[in-house]
RNA sequence: CUGCCCGUAGCUCAACUGGAUAGAGCACCAGCCUUCUAAGCUGGGGGUUACAGGUUCGAUUCCUGUCGGGCAGGCCA
């Protein structure tokens, strides 16, 4: 408990990772609509994971990475055209490929209408020439990725870094891992195709590198994207996704071993999660890009609160599928697990304000009166916070600390029901408040690291 | 058909990676506010850990098979 009190932000630190450099990439969603709840369960993931790295102290990078060239943005930018001249899903003429959302119209508005869009990234003004479809494209990829700044921004999320898929076509980083796999061996002609033998190195078959018309496929930029990773320090890299992409990992693997740079066997590691559904009303909300009909994390985030939508998709293991229930979140009472870790944290402060004194007075407070049964169950409890911390880093597992602190939380409402603090016996009172402190001090840093806050008062 | 992931109380999920009587919340039943916040606490019922084998002193955990669910299997991303 000294320790506890001693360290106050600090508890619960390692070094693990001292001296080390981590990336981690997440959400990475094509500038094509704004980010839905699957992209919001990879958000809470990412930062999560980022927090928990920085605690066993690693450097840690931020990282989105997204396609700003691809056939999506393509889609993008003829469907912001269409409605641009004044069609609508369903006319004649408008395409069976396009995106039908509402926000697409809004975006075409705001073009014809000249307007300027900042982005994390960069900063567009639109000319209004709905023939143009290369300004069309850059104004509503500019203007997605505004709606996305404002999702992680209404999720507290924020990155170091947003990585063009472009970027490593323009410097011409596609075309050196292209040539060094084929110098090397790696690869050879079919069927007018170039393919690389991902079966040397575990794949089931070999894959297509580039196309017979000339292009190459998406896992190309994106082996290019890991030895840029490599290149630039990163000893980990760690990779957030859904499972519906896990095909990818052993490609990208194999294709970081072919290029034979020494790039670490097993290089990059994944965090795989499965998808959320919505369910509202006792019905499960579609969630439909192309239709345009879904929830939105930001819809989720005013409905109910940035806190309870973190504490909600971090709550269990990634690779189980998760029902977000709009009506149970929304109800705002004890079905909500946050309140509860929330609400032990508030009565610790309450406490402390009847008490008025300060809590650093209490440093060399005796703790022999803590002898109830409730009071070395929670300060035993406060003793594991520093493992659980360190072995959810290693595992990629957030929701341990959610568990974690839904438990000291427990511990922590048996032993107020059980006992008083503010006693009139000094010795007594003091080794309780410093008790109660060191309890406070484990519940911030815990929710800190999920990304929740601790409010004072509820 | 093939590969990967999952299957634990009525429901939603844990279980410190192979250890002792498998734990919480919700729901249900019975109690606790003249006392620092009842968004809380205490007690109770509820389990063949999908099923069948195997390895082990010991299996929810590891192996094989079956059943059920999810995701993939494109010169799409």
């Amino acid at each position: 408990m000294r320790r506890i009190r001693a360290e106050g932000a600090g508890y619960g630190r390692g070094d693990a990772g001292r001296g080390h450099r981590v990336l981690v990439e997440f959400v990475s969603a094509n500038p094509t609509g704004p980010l839905h709840v699957g992209h919001g369960r990879q958000a809470a993931l990412g930062d999560a994971i980022c927090n928990l790295f920085a605690a066993q102290g690693w450097d840690v990078t931020r990282e989105f990475y997204y396609n700003d060239a691809g056939v999506q943005i393509a889609t993008l930018a003829t469907s912001v055209q269409c409605r641009a001249k004044g069609l609508a899903p369903g006319d004649a003429g408008w395409p069976d490929a396009a995106y039908n959302g509402d926000y697409i119209a809004d975006i075409a508005a705001d073009f014809l209408a000249k307007k300027t869009v900042k982005a994390d990234d960069r900063e567009v003004t639109a000319n209004g020439d709905a023939d143009d479809l290369d300004a069309i494209r850059e104004f509503a990829v500019a203007y997605l990725r505004h709606e996305q700044d404002l999702d992680l921004q209404a999720f507290a999320v924020r990155f170091d870094n947003f990585y063009l898929e472009s970027s490593l076509y323009t410097s011409g980083r596609v075309e050196a891992a292209v040539n060094r796999l084929v110098a090397l061996g790696k690869t050879y002609e079919q069927d007018g195709a170039l393919w690389l033998r991902t079966t040397d190195y575990g794949d089931d078959k070999d894959r297509v590198m580039r196309k017979s018309d000339g292009s190459y496929t998406y896992f190309v930029p994106d082996v290019a994207y890991h030895i840029a990773k490599w290149e630039r320090g990163f000893e980990r890299a760690i990779n957030i996704q859904g499972t519906d992409h896990h095909g990818t990992i052993a490609r990208v693997r194999a294709g970081l071993q072919a290029v034979g740079l020494g790039i670490a066997e097993g290089y990059p590691d994944y965090l795989l999660h499965t998808m959320v559904r919505v369910m509202r009303g006792g019905e499960e909300v579609k969630i439909s890009k192309r239709a345009g009909s879904y929830v939105t994390l930001r819809d989720l985030i005013e409905w109910t609160s940035k806190d309870a939508v973190r504490f909600f998709l971090l709550s269990r293991k990634p690779d189980t599928e998760y029902v977000f229930d709009v009506d149970l979140a929304l109800a705002k009472n004890n079905d909500n697990p946050v309140y509860y870790v929330q609400y032990a944290h508030a009565r610790i402060c309450r406490v402390f304000e009847e008490w008025g004194g300060d809590a650093a007075t209490l440093a060399g407070a005796d703790l022999a009166p803590l002898t109830a049964a409730h009071e070395l169950a929670l300060m035993q409890r406060l003793a594991e916070y520093p493992e659980v911390v360190a072995l959810a880093a290693k595992e990629l597992a957030p929701h341990l600390v959610v568990h974690y602190l839904t438990t000291l939380a427990g511990d922590f409402h048996a032993w107020y029901n059980a006992e008083k603090f503010l006693v009139d016996d000094p010795a007594a009172k003091h080794a309780r408040l410093a008790l109660a402190d060191a309890t406070r001090i484990a519940i911030v840093n815990g929710l800190a690291l999920l990304g929740v806050s601790a409010p004072e008062k509820m």
